[in-house]
Parts: structure tokens; sequence; C-alpha cells
DNA sequence: AAAATTTTGGAATATTTATTCCAAAAACTC
DNA sequence: GAGTTTTTGGAATAAATATTCCAAAATTTT
């Protein structure tokens, strides 16, 4: 061993934190898993025995004694109860919740907390409002198109670039349609019915995504809609469409929900595919 | 003793809360002293030994055991585990991950439900531990910066877009640095050291981004690191760094949490300039 | 490629921790 | 107030948990 001593060993959270930081490169491999999984589980760290947590992180018994002693503990429950000391304090009720964001005692809570809680409120509606049924027809629309493209501009632009990654690293063909050069029309000709378009579009609306979908559902090409209200203007009857409604904080609204909508979506699309169609030319 | 052994102990906490408030009156004087102090001090409980325990409720470690077994419970260790688990406010990842892809009982949950989950434990820990400080002084690097240069690929390219797209609106001047062509020693050669860097990076993690932070920190220019970990590799001691950890469900990570720490970091970066720089050149 | 050093796993051990049991004390009952 | 039942404390025991130590494996150095 290395029998590098600490003496004295972090008695605060975040100083083992801030060790841990520093000195995790010259850590061997076996205790750098132990660092990984300590930071990522503090409460599992907290909460259980050597046997147990030796068998998650998948090393031995001894090698957390080793690790705690590297740190300068005098042993693993040494080390213990700084984790533990780090979930003494409770969160924040539940109930408080809708209030902090509507209260505008701002000088309490920090710019984040408030995003957060806004993010938070956007996926609890999320939860509550989306139609599971709308969400499986979108995904099996998607999974039988040969090729998905995807259109978005401003604020949806991050959410297009989303699921293009998610879609590609499923294996699944898609198409980005980025609104820089040549107009719309030239590029809903582009799509085909055996294909499908993904339209992301936000208040206020773009002209151009919202021509690009009325071109494609002319041409019979199968549009998912996603937008922050069933009254936007690219949602049509003969499409199909999910809701997100973003909470804003001073105006400004997040993407959190939507981001995750995405993503389901994109699952929903692969988890269609493996099933219905194991091998697609 | 009583022996009015309870068949179904309460495995929730509130439950077991609720058994102590109806059998409170007919539990014997010691036992109710323990009662009172567990629903008052159940982190006492939950973590420390019996031993311990005994001495702060004044009563002996018998009376603690018996008091578990009057309950229902097969012992003070197995009561203890319900007052551990209501202490996790984040639920254990590691044993849920593994069922929720395993068993099929996804009847229960779907895969939309699962991913809000997945979002909102993302985004209560990024509340719990993302520091408030680090997050200031990122901001007021990039408020400084004339120019705010955006690097990032694979999974946190659609952070990247987003975290542009914010800078833009608010009058910023920033831009996407994009992995397609040259090399990241040309790239990080234009940026200067009154501009500044901000790298988004995910396990796991692309040498290009890497790279472009050595460069940059070799040149002085400041960089903002927005990492998955403490421990990735592009996060140096020299850097400011941000962290966000989001919950993985069947392997597959989200981006709500990180896509909220853009946007505050946004933020926050806007609100430092129109602060300190009305009018920057 | 060999030697030295570090790291690792696992059995053996020591320590801590929980549980049981019984006699003494306290609280009821008649 | 004596007898009966319930409750309590503490020693004895059982179980578990953490720690130590050493040989094997994996690195690193020469």
């Amino acid at each position: 061993m290395t029998t590098l001593v600490n003496q004295t060993p972090p008695r605060a959270f975040n100083a083992l934190k801030l060790w841990l930081q520093e000195h995790y490169t010259s850590l061997p491999k076996r205790l750098q898993s132990v660092a990984v999984f300590a930071l990522h589980n503090p409460d599992i760290i907290a909460l259980n025995t050597i046997a147990l947590i030796s068998e998650k992180v998948d090393v031995t018994p001894s090698t957390l004694v080793r690790f705690a002693k590297s740190i300068g503990y005098a042993g693993f429950s040494d080390m213990q109860t700084v984790f533990q000391e780090s979930m003494r304090h409770i969160p924040e009720p539940y109930t408080q919740r809708l209030h902090q964001l509507t209260d505008e005692d701002q000088s309490e809570s920090t710019v984040l907390k408030r995003f957060i809680r806004a993010a938070s409120i956007s996926l609890d509606r999320l939860e509550e409002q989306t139609d599971d049924i709308a969400l499986l027809q979108a995904s099996e629309a998607l999974g039988k198109a040969r090729t998905i493209y995807i259109a978005g501009q401003g604020r949806a632009t991050p959410v297009t670039t989303y699921l293009h990654y998610n879609f590609i690293k499923m294996g699944i063909q898609a198409v980005l349609i980025d609104g820089v050069a040549g107009s719309m029309g030239d590029k809903a000709s582009l799509i085909r019915q055996d294909e499908a378009l993904v339209a992301i579009s936000f208040n206020p609306y773009t002209a151009n995504t919202r021509e690009l979908v009325d071109a494609c559902l002319a041409k019979r090409v199968p549009v998912v809609a996603l937008t922050d209200s069933t009254l936007s203007p690219i949602v049509r009857t003969d499409d199909l469409h999910l809701e997100v409604l973003e909470e804003e904080v001073g105006g400004i609204r997040g993407l959190s929900a939507t981001i995750c909508l995405a993503l389901c979506l994109a699952v929903e699309t692969g988890k269609y595919r493996s099933q219905n169609n194991p091998v697609l030319p």
C-alpha cells in the first residue's frame, strides 16, 4: 500500500468530495471504482454494511476498508459516519413546492432553485396530461417509417438535435432538416409516404415549420407534432400531436419536460421497431 | 410480555407513524418514551447503533428490541431498515434499475412515467448537490467574456445548441464549436484570453473536447466545464466545473437536469452582464 | 524479459452489535 | 396488602460486521 496517510481526513462530506476529485487519478483502479460509486451513491454508503456495499460496487470488503484508510480514516466505519452526516439534512417537503414558485420572496430562493422547481412542475404536468395512447401511436408511426425527418427551429433546435442523436444511436435512420438554406417546400418534397416527419415548434411559431408540416400532410406523410399547446398552428386533426407545457420563470421557459418527452418518443419508437421490425432494410 | 404480535409490521415509514399514533396509549411507559423519541428523531434511529440510541433515549438496549418486537418486527434491526428507507430521499437507483429492466411488469409503469421519474430524481439531485458559488463563479467568468465559445459532442450537443440559443437571445456573443472539421488545436487558437469556453462532456468522454479544454487552459482562457461527474477527465483544478448526474432508466440517461442547469448558467450569465457590463463593445 | 513494487482477493480474526433470557421491580387485581 | 401479571434492566449469548494479514495477481520499473 502507498501508506500515504492523510493525518486529517475530511470530516465534512464536501471536503471528502474535493479530496476525491483531487486524488482520483492517482488512485488504483479498484479504489477509483469505489470513488465513483461513493460520489454517485452516497446514500448507499451511508446506510448499508460493508458486505452489501462491496457487492454493489463489485469489489471485496477489504478494498472498501483500504479505500477509507487511503483517505486517512481509521477504517470504513469511520468514513461511513461522514456519509451519514451528509444525509441528515432533510430535503424540503413537497407541499412547499408549488408555493415557492409563485411566492415572490425571491431573496430566499436562488435562480437555480426556481428553475428546478419550474422543471419539476413541468414534469409533473407532463405525467398528468400526456396521453399514453397518443405517444404510442406517434411511436408506431415513427417506428414504421423508413427514415425519420426532424424539423424545428429556435428554442426547438436542441430537441431536434436530441431526437436525432437518439434515433441514430438506436440504429434508426434519421435526418435533421435545418432551416438554413432552401425553401421548406423543397425539403418536403424529399419526404416520401413510407417515411415520417417529427416537427417541434413552440410559441412563437416559426412559419417555416408550419409550412413543412402542411406540405407533408398534403402528401399523406405521417407527421408527429411536438408543441406547447394544442392550439398551436402546427397541430391539425390529421396528425399525431404531443403536448408539453413548460412552466415559466420570469418569462423564461425551460426545456426539461420537453427533452424528457423527446427521449420517451425515441425510446418508444426504438421499442416498436425492435418488436415489429426486427430487420429493417 | 403482551405477546400481541402484529403479523404484518408496517414497511413504510408513514404506516409506522400511524401505528404508533394509534397504539401509543396502550404502550408501557418505557416503550412510550421510545415511541416519542423515534417519531421526533427518526434520523437518529436510522443511523445509529442500539447502544448509542438507548443511551439517548435513556432506556436499555433490550427495551429497544422489545419495542420493535411489540410492533411486529423481527427485531430492532428489522425496524431500523424502515427508518433508513425513510431517509433516502433518492430512491435507491441500483436495485430499482436492475428490476426495471429485467422485471417485465412494465404494465405498472409506462416508459414515459419511468423517464419522468428519472428526470425528477435528477433534478432533485441537481438541487442538492449543485454548488451555488460555483455556478456564480462560472457565470461571472462567462459574463466577463467578450465571446463565449461552446463545445460538446454526442449526447452533449443538444445542450450546446441550447446554450447558444439562449446566449444569442440575450444579446451575448456566442459561437458553437462543432467537431466536424479541423483539429481542436486549431479551434483553440481562435479563442483569446478575454473570451471563454464552455465545454460539455459526458461519459464516454470525447477526446476532442478534452483536447480543447487542455489547449484553452494552457492559454489561460477561462473554461467552464459541464460534466456528469467530478471525476470526469475534463475536470481540472484550474477550471470552473458544474456537475450534473442524470438518473438512468434501463441504461439510458436523460438530459432534463442538464438542460435545466444550462438554462440557469445562461440566465445567470445574462444577469451578471446586465449588472456589471451594461454596454459591451 | 526479469525483478521489484503495488494492488487485490479471501480467509482468519477481532470487534462490535443485536438478541435472548431470567430475575428483580413495578403495576395491577382482588 | 398479598398474590398475580406485566414490565424492566442487565448479564450471557448469538450473530453480524469490520478489520487484519498474507499469498496471488497485476502493474510498473529496470
